[in-house]
DNA sequence: TCCAATTAGTTTGCATGCAAAATATAATAC
DNA sequence: GTATTATATTTTGCATGCAAACTAATTGGA
């Protein structure tokens, strides 16, 4: 009775969740320089890609809970990086804007990607191609939810 | 200052964090069944493959932090799944063992990798295999953390 | 042998992730 | 036009993930 597919070593989501959280810790050094957390720099690089958007957009980008990301957002208006503004067309709807200060964190930020690829194994331009694809195919499945 | 490597589309790490976070979601269902998380599942696959372990065991086979695991061990004892026996070589560590219950959970689990693998876009073996080898490259950073 | 350093687990405090219920507002059906 | 339905966001309750502080027990070294 070893039924090998519920062994540890044939889980590709135990893959995923040692991979997300590994990689997460890496970052974290680096985010606490910018006083955010990982979600809260999710939000802002989909902020820094378009700005003046809705919170379902944030979603859709971002992939972050909805009720997570009304907390992550309300923090990052305390700290004053992000601000509401009011939709007019739609008045259950929020525009959520970066401040001077959100705006200004972009550059501060750019260095990070560079310093977590450091930290990862090395793999191929070939190899990191190839897990991008796969990735975005087992992903394309959770585009739409 | 378009900044790609801030892009969203180029970060590794939110590939990550959505196919970790929505494959979890597949095995939801099928776990509420067994009325177990998928970290509780994680440590009573680490149990089937190897019972009467000390927790640090079940911390470096799962990468579940020490604390969370804790709570999830107590969660387990209290669904009376798992007990604690005492290890009398050290007495700082505790044993973890699988009831009679805990065994037989494996029985009603067995089907349910194949359910969530079907709920996957298909990848060829070849896809999978390849999968597979990047993620292990990547995660062999976090093995010893 | 005795004390400092280490190790195994637990606890605490904060930040999500998530489902489900609740609000407020808009769009549709009739 | 009004009731019904759908959408945008918030709130609530529970379960981690994680760093840091803490307790208890063991090990190592002088």
């Amino acid at each position: 009775m070893s039924y090998d597919q519920l062994k540890l070593k044939n889980q590709i989501c135990h893959r995923f969740y040692i991979a997300s959280n590994g990689i997460t810790r890496l970052y974290r050094p680096l985010l606490n320089e910018l006083d955010v957390t990982y979600p809260q720099y999710l939000v802002l690089m989909a902020l820094w890609e378009e700005d003046r958007v809705t919170i379902s957009s944030i979603v859709d980008q971002t992939h972050i809970d909805g009720g997570s990301l009304t907390l992550i957002l309300n923090k990052l208006k305390k700290k004053n990086i992000i601000e509401y503004l009011k939709d007019k067309q739609d008045r259950r709807s929020k525009i959520v804007k970066l401040t001077l200060k959100g705006e200004k964190l972009k550059e501060k930020a750019k260095e990070i990607p560079l310093k977590v690829a450091c930290q990862l194994p090395k793999l191929t331009n070939s190899e990191m191609k190839s897990l991008y694809t796969l990735l975005d195919k087992i992903n394309a499945q959770f585009k739409e939810d």
